[in-house]
RNA sequence: GCCUUGGUGGUGAAAUGGUAGACACGAGGGACUUAAAAUCCCUUGGACCGAAAGGUCCGUGCGGGUUCGAUUCCCGCCCGGGGCACCA
């Protein structure tokens, strides 16, 4: 009987839909494992072949750990606020939510041709307002807690009324709390609340009207729409996750992701141990101190001059009256610049004068005050010692504006660069000399603490979040504001929806849009007109996943006890320093105000590689309509043009087909190569633009889902970037039709020693390999065994059936359906994992050389103790017992005494 | 610049420190077929020796090292992918 994938698929998903086989319930009887997708954003390209990548190897790996007994938990949803249904619906007046809706559903169409085990009852959508409940829920607690640094956790912000009340806390006593008005109360709150309301330096886009945060800007642009983003100070709404940056780094230990992601985030959080040191400053007749931090306190006998940021509040202070002309002027060229320009502009170096001196707290030397733009507002205190000889950015200002360089570590050389390195014997550093650096550097913090001069302390280069942002198409704030005082909607008002309004894009007056909608307003006070950003929704919705139609809980107490976190997390890296920084906060935050059981919610992640296109090209000879083989083009002069792949064949081209492509190429004429032609490709982006996307809608239609989801697999491993080609997909789909063959004359015999070798072989392999999550390996290992099995004459059911199951969590269409041929009833994913006999698929080589090519090669381990002579003995031994396979000779033999023989036979 | 990955045939790739290139694609040859498709078989890293069977040498970015033995481990370079980038 003919392999027909295409009914055969139809058949079996429509099975899995309506029997709802793979519907998750919580079982405490059974052994839990979460795996967990990264949810799609629903664009409006709908997805081509490389969006599955990453879906197919999280679905192998949930049906794999499903016939080894485990209740598995395999969701999937939708992230579906964001920016371009919202762009889209400025341009064409369309609601976003009928285009996220119509983007969805072909998402879901497509998904489903692929046979993927998700349970779509626990389907999320997070601008489903069923949903996005539990979003802003979260956000409330945020704005309803503080970070207590005494008990190292998140706590509810009454508590910190009661210590205002009571023994007062960091400077506010109970007389101040109490004489407080309302509005004073707030703000002091706000500087402890967990989502809080302040001014900050912000990334502004004036394309999108909208502030972004950090992880959405890259080199100065937008990521979504790459367009100039520029520095402003606004008022925001914030997430206070600077407070976890210790947890958020030490939590990194626990669990099991690559090293270059974990390091990733490291970098993100910026922990650095250093010193807080005070120099007193001269400015006219005032005293002003500066507060500086550094890693290098070792260093402080090498400062010639301090450093301000433009932005720093000391500029205005320590400014003389001579200077003031020429700072304002500076202040207004550095306000100027966009963030893009000051990228760009790294190597040039700016600053002015203050007029102002600081006096070196050590050695009581007298050195100017500067302002420069290469001093950022936002880290450390916004200002800096500067130690030309041993920093390359002091140094290259300290040469352009001829300031002194005096170096402090014995025999470096300063003349051409700065000497930055941590090594060194110290000297001109009075009680440091003759220290090495990094003792120098103990030693100069203690001396520091122990005269009064500052403290240790860590600083991080993780920033608060920004949380608002200026747009239509995101949760909206449940915040309400009373006499100006922003005031929490009560949590049973929950969900506040977004409403209606008629036009997407900002008001004239450069509100937000949602000033647009009529009566946006609580019991008659204004709401917050700006919405959260795209990661809120995103940040808790695996919680969600394990209980999402509960309208009391975000999770209720018993689902989040049984699922606990996600076992298995697969998705891309470009998420490293967003989406899991700010999921791995809300998660803690959660944990702390114990509605979550686990620290941290995704304990191993796998990053799939980006698929990646393979265009094709055709060359053009110049100024006319003939086209020349790639490997003839350099005989002429041409032009390179992009040609729809779908137009190509292993690289030739179909000649038909492109003049009918385009008008302006059916006259076209070609110069051939061997009677083809033959055409030039590389490596992009998957694109329209460059005519290489690789639909997998039509793959399924010519090959069938299973083979699709083969051959993804076998392209390579599973973390790699590749470029999709789709000529060897041939090699997967013959082992399909092959091994589909091998059930035609189906026998009950009884399988010979040779034939259930194969099968644990293939049993162990299989096993090995998906845990290490190396599927091209195991595809490999299942059409050796296939081949193995066609070579012996084999198609026995003892040897088949527990292959059919092998193959299900790859190619489980065709397995169901073998399954079924094999006379079960039910779902193949009900089968259990063959059980692996170690010594059915023993390497005992000398018996099977079959799988040797006719070589061989064998180790054994000898004892310690063996000469040479007994080692020969044994080899001679060996070779008797491998009489069946006939004349053996040794070719080559290696011994190490003591250790190992290698014995090359043949 | 710093961090992190990777570099193996025409291509995708495989190799607990133990026959480098499994498996697959492509290519070449052959079988079946009126023909095509499908299917099956053989060859396929390079150079050389041989009529053939078969054999020899060289080969995993480059240079060293450890080891009986290195694609694998160590040191130093070169090149590509990803991330961070005035973070004091």
């Amino acid at each position: 009987m003919e392999y027909d994938f295409k009914s055969i698929e139809k058949k079996w998903q429509a099975y899995w839909a309506s029997q709802k086989t793979f519907k998750a319930v919580v079982d405490e009887s059974k052994p839990k494992f979460y795996v967990l997708d990264m949810f799609p954003y629903p664009s409006g390209a709908g997805l081509h072949v490389g969006h599955p990548l990453g879906y197919i190897a999280s679905d192998i790996f949930s049906r794999y750990k499903r016939l080894k007994g485990f209740n598995v938990l395999h969701p999937m949803g939708y992230d579906a606020f964001g920016l371009p249904a919202e762009q889209y619906a400025i341009q064409t007046g369309q609601h976003p939510e009928i285009t996220t809706t119509n983007n969805i559903n072909r998402y879901r169409q497509q998904l489903d041709r692929i046979g993927f085990s998700f349970d779509w009852d626990r389907e999320v959508r997070t601008c489903d307002p069923k949903y996005y409940k539990w979003t802003q829920w979260a956000f409330l607690k945020m704005f309803d807690s503080w970070y207590d640094p005494a008990k190292d956790k998140a706590r509810p912000i009454s508590e910190l009324i009661e210590k205002f009340t009571t023994t007062g806390y960091d400077g506010v006593t109970p007389e101040k709390w109490a004489s407080a008005s309302d509005k004073e109360k707030s703000d002091i709150l706000m500087r402890y609340r967990i989502a809080y309301q302040g001014e900050t330096a912000v990334n502004w886009c004036p394309q999108l009207g909208t502030v972004l945060a950090n992880d959405e800007v890259k080199e100065g642009l937008s990521v979504r729409g790459g367009y100039p983003v520029e520095q402003k100070k606004m008022t925001q709404w914030q997430l206070r996750v600077s407070a976890y940056a210790e947890r958020l780094l030490k939590g990194l230990d626990t669990i099991d992701w690559t090293d270059s992601l974990k390091e990733m985030q490291r970098n993100w959080i910026g922990k650095s141990e250093g010193t807080e040191m005070v120099f007193n400053t001269i400015c006219g007749d005032r005293q002003m101190p500066i507060t500086i931090f550094t890693t290098r306190a070792d260093t402080v006998f090498g400062v010639t001059f301090m450093v301000l940021a433009p932005e720093s509040d000391l500029v205005e202070k320590l400014t003389t009256p001579e200077q003031k002309a020429k700072v304002d002027e500076y202040l207004q060229y550095v306000k100027k610049k966009t963030e893009r320009e000051r990228i760009a502009e790294t190597r040039t170096v700016t600053g002015v004068f203050s007029g102002s001196y600081a006096i070196n707290p050590l050695t009581g030397e007298k050195v100017p005050i500067w302002i420069s733009e290469y001093v950022l507002a936002g880290y450390g205190t916004g200002a800096i010692m500067a130690v030309p000889a041993h920093d390359s950015r002091d140094y290259v200002f300290a040469k352009t504006f001829g300031l002194p360089i005096v170096p402090i570590i014995e025999g470096c050389d300063v003349s051409e660069e700065s000497f930055d390195a941590k090594e060194g014997k110290m000297c001109n550093s009075g009680f440091l000399n003759g220290l090495d650096v990094k003792e120098a550097i103990e030693a100069a913090k203690d001396y520091v603490e122990a005269h009064g001069l500052g403290r240790r302390k860590t600083n991080y280069r993780l920033r608060d979040a920004i949380f608002s942002r200026q747009r239509y198409w995101g949760e909206p704030f449940p915040i309400y504001y009373k006499d100006g005082i922003p005031t929490p909607i009560p949590m049973d008002k929950l969900p506040l929806e977004l409403p209606e309004i008629s036009e997407f894009k900002p008001t004239e007056a450069g509100e937000p849009p949602l000033a647009r909608a009529k009566d946006w307003t609580f019991e008659g006070y204004p709401l917050e007109k700006s919405t959260m950003p795209g990661f809120a929704g995103s940040s808790a919705y695996y919680l969600r996943y394990m209980d999402p139609d509960n309208d009391n809980a975000l999770v209720s107490e018993r689902a989040d006890k049984y699922w606990r976190d996600v076992d298995l997390y697969i998705g891309g890296t470009e998420h490293a320093t967003g989406h899991l920084i700010y999921s791995r906060f809300w998660n803690k935050f959660l944990y702390d105000l114990g509605y979550v059981c686990e620290a941290e919610p995704f304990k191993k992640l796998i990053n799939q590689g980006m698929i990646q296109g393979r265009s094709n090209f055709v060359y053009r000879i110049v100024n006319t309509n003939t086209f020349v083989s790639a490997g003839l083009k350099d005989q002429y002069q041409t032009t390179e043009i992009h040609v729809d792949i779908n137009l190509v064949r292993n690289d030739k081209l179909d000649l038909d087909g492109f003049k009918a492509w385009r008008p302006e190429f059916n006259d076209a004429e070609f110069i051939l190569e061997n009677g083809e032609y033959i055409c030039g490709w590389a490596v992009e982006k998957m694109s329209k633009s460059m005519f290489n996307v690789v639909n997998p809608d039509d793959i399924c239609d010519t090959y069938g889902a299973d083979t699709l989801r083969l051959y993804e697999m076998f392209l390579g491993p599973l973390e790699q970037s590749k470029p999709w080609d789709t000529k060897g997909i041939d090699g997967v789909n013959r082992f399909l039709k092959r091994f589909w063959r091998l059930f035609d004359n189906l026998s009950e015999e009884k399988a010979k020693p040779e034939e259930l070798k194969v099968l644990h072989k293939l049993i162990g392999k299989e096993q090995e390999d998906i845990e290490n999550f190396s599927f091209n390996t195991t595809i490999s290992a299942f059409m050796i065994a296939v081949n193995d099995l066609m070579a012996l004459g084999c198609s026995k059911r003892e040897i088949l059936e527990p292959m059919v199951v092998l193959l299900s969590p790859f190619a489980p269409h065709i397995a169901e359906e073998l399954w079924h041929m094999l006379g079960h009833g039910g779902s193949v994913a009900d089968a259990s994992f063959p059980e692996f006999i170690p010594a059915l698929a023993a390497e005992d080589n000398v018996i099977y050389p079959v799988q040797f090519n006719g070589k061989m090669r064998f180790t054994v381990e000898l004892p310690k103790s063996a000469s040479p002579a007994e080692v020969e003995a044994f080899v001679r031994g060996y070779q008797q017992t491998a009489k069946y396979v006939g004349d053996l000779k040794i070719v080559k033999v290696i011994v190490v005494p003591g250790k190992i023989v290698n014995v090359v036979i043949k």
